[in-house]
DNA sequence: TGCTAACTGCAAGTTAATTGCATTAAATGA
DNA sequence: TCATTTAATGCAATTAACTTGCAGTTAGCA
């Protein structure tokens, strides 16, 4: 785990915790989104003792202090959350029938701003842009 | 009310109630897609004799027989639902402020769908574009 | 007008997430 | 090193949005 995120846990007035520190190392070490349930599920194998409750409140108290962002896909009803640390703003496409979900890199909302506020009138804030199809296996 | 929107519903093999045509009504009357409890909200204020269960499942049948789409706006937990007749694909802005939600007219994304299948080999299915912001009361 | 299957209302059940509260345990500092 | 304080935890209960089961109702065709 990076030496620096028990840092920013302290300087936010947070602790690290035997869980924190489980829920954190699930997360830096998978390449996609987790949802709750997920992360869970991965404690659970890993023999970690923690309620579903404390991955929730561990999710929300990371993504508070900007170390974790929560994302929510295209057609899912639950949230997933991922690592800030190395990864810039991104968006995802998940498979509609194996559930796999990959990152994009492209990002072409810098360029749509400035045609929204036109349009609008605006102050654009966030966005989320998120694909569902087919992976290369399933098709 | 659209008379078409009475033949497809009876070339489904569904049929025209009461309680459907007030939610068709409704939805044909908003300008910006309605959840659930906003739309039980209006019938109620209509004196529209309905229960919210009944409201959830007229707009499951509308939008499984193509009347009525589902979106998901961002960074909300609820559903939302809006007619499809007249209306191209299209996105939305939501402020965070007021919650007043308002369509936009462009959308990126046909454009870049052949960069993403190349990217991923995936098969582009749908996508979400979902922006929120400040309106220009609010800012 | 009668029949049949779609529709409705009410109650109960799901799913994902949140809250209350008593107990446990980080981390500062005496 | 131990005491203190307050964040964090586990468990139970709650909430929000939506779904399902079922008995009674009604649209619409014959």
């Amino acid at each position: 785990m990076k030496a620096s995120a028990k840092d920013e846990i302290r300087a936010s007035g947070k602790r690290m915790t035997r869980t924190r520190l489980a829920v954190l190392s699930v997360l830096e070490s998978t390449k996609y989104p987790l949802s709750p349930a997920e992360l869970y599920a991965r404690l659970k194998k890993q023999n970690v003792a923690i309620d579903p409750v404390t991955v929730y409140r561990n999710l929300s108290a990371l993504k508070s202090i900007g170390l974790v962002r929560q994302i929510q896909l295209h057609q899912e009803e639950q949230y997933r959350y991922e690592m800030k640390e190395g990864r810039e703003h991104h968006h995802h496409i998940r498979c509609k029938s194996c559930g796999k979900i990959e990152d994009l890199l492209l990002c072409p909302l810098k360029k749509l701003t400035s045609m929204i506020q036109r349009e609008t009138r605006f102050l654009v804030g966030d966005h989320s842009l998120e694909f569902s199809g087919w992976c290369p296996k399933c098709q």
